[in-house]
DNA sequence: TAAGTATATGAACAGATATTCATATATGGA
DNA sequence: TCCATATATGAATATCTGTTCATATACTTA
């Protein structure tokens, strides 16, 4: 463990688990071009309202999203491009095997 | 889901989930510079030998690490670039918050 | 060949996690 | 105000996952 100290992997570990559940990368793929309201996520990846509520939580948790009200609807959002980043080499590691 | 197809957005989570684990983050990061057997790799990320066993059989199911036997031991390191990669954004994700 | 060392692996168990269901909250419109 | 719509959330449940323990396998050396 000499590059990274243990509490550094710990949260490397957190980080990658969020990516690491197939709802969310869902989530995350619809949300790399616009903001989507939570129903309209809901529909897009096929999951129920509340599945798709409790798993933005976890990602609003975690800074990957961020959201803003308007009236009734909630939109959310990437929070930053190293989500964007993470995502993307994701995708080319697997376009490359 | 217009970017990527359900069956790769799937085949993405089950990459990061790799990632997402603090046992098969630490052995990542102490295989970023040399390879290492086992024994070396148990007292390292301080798991036991059967934990980093199981570990190491799930990154080489994932083609993340390749091994070499030699005699009674079996060295293992990275497979390719891209985990050294996707490794190195996560640090680098973690460092920028 | 016998013993020791290194690694792998199946089974069992405990803890984590994602979904569902029911319900609460909040906003907008009639 | 009353109702419909959108979202959030707690509890329960089922499934998944990582570790441990016991043991098997394989190589090495005395």
């Amino acid at each position: 463990m000499e590059l990274l100290s243990e509490d550094k992997l710990i949260d490397m570990a957190e980080l990658f688990k969020i990516f690491g559940d197939s709802t969310r990368v869902k989530i995350i793929n619809i949300l790399l071009d616009k903001e989507l309201c939570v129903c309209e996520i809901s529909e897009l990846v096929k999951a129920s309202q509340s599945a798709v509520s409790h798993q933005l939580r976890i990602l609003k948790q975690s800074k990957l999203v961020k959201y803003r009200k308007d009236g009734n609807c909630t939109y959310y959002s990437l929070s930053d491009d190293h989500v964007k980043k993470i995502f993307m080499l994701g995708r080319e590691h697997l376009d490359e095997m």
